[in-house]
DNA sequence: CCGTATCCGCACGGATACTG
DNA sequence: CAGTATCCGTGCGGATACGG
C-alpha cells in the first residue's frame, strides 16, 4: 500500500498514515525504514519548524508498482468470488 | 510458491513439499488448507492403499499464477540491487 | 510533526510424536 | 503416504508514553 501511495509521487509522513488508514505510527515507520533499507524508499528531512519528512519512490521503486498493481487488480476482480468460497467451506465445516 | 508449482499441473502432497524445499509438513498442510478455503485450490483424495491426494488450481486459482509470475520476475530481476542496497544500508548504520 | 522507547499479549510456526 | 495433535519459544505488532 505504501508503494502505491507513493507511486503518484513523494507523501508525508502523516499524509501517508491517513491514506493508508488503520496502520500504527509503530508500523508505518517499520515498515518505511524496511523499504528504505531495500532502496525502494527514499527518506528526506527538512529541517523546519514544523519538521518535515518527505518519502518517495527510488527508480527501482517505481519499477515494483507495475507488479503490484497488477496483484492488486486480481484482488479487486477477486475478493467477492474469494469471499463467497470461504463462507461455503465455513458453512461446510460447521455440519460435522 | 503453492501456486507456482501447481500452475504446470496437479501434485501430490509430497512432491510439493520437495519441490518447494524447507517447508515442515505442518506448514504446508496449513497453507494448503487456506487456499482450499479461498477456493484457489482443490483437494482430491483417492481411497487406495498407500493414500493418494492430489491438489490442483482452480480456475480462479489459474488467474492468480500470472500475477505472481510478474511479482516473481520482478523479484528475480532485482534481488542482487536490493541486496546491494540493503549491505549499504547496514554498514552506514554502523558508523554511529 | 515525526518520530523513538518500552512493555506486553498472543499467535505463528518449528519440533516431535502419533495414526489410518 | 498424508496427515493430526500437542507443546513451546520467539518475534510481531498494538498501546502508551516521551522527545526534538
Amino acid at each position: 500500500m505504501i508503494i502505491g501511495a507513493l507511486s503518484r509521487g513523494p507523501m508525508r509522513f502523516n499524509a501517508l498514515r491517513r491514506l493508508i488508514g488503520g496502520v500504527s505510527q509503530r508500523m508505518l515507520t517499520l515498515t518505511l525504514r524496511g523499504l528504505e533499507r531495500d532502496g525502494l524508499v527514499t527518506r528526506t528531512v527538512y529541517p523546519t519548524i514544523p519538521p518535515r519528512v518527505d518519502y518517495a519512490l527510488t527508480p527501482i521503486g517505481q519499477t515494483l508498482t507495475e507488479p503490484l498493481r497488477v496483484l492488486s487488480d486480481w484482488a479487486m476482480a477477486y475478493q467477492s468470488a474469494i469471499e463467497t468460497a470461504q463462507d461455503a467451506y465455513d458453512s461446510a465445516q460447521e455440519n460435522l
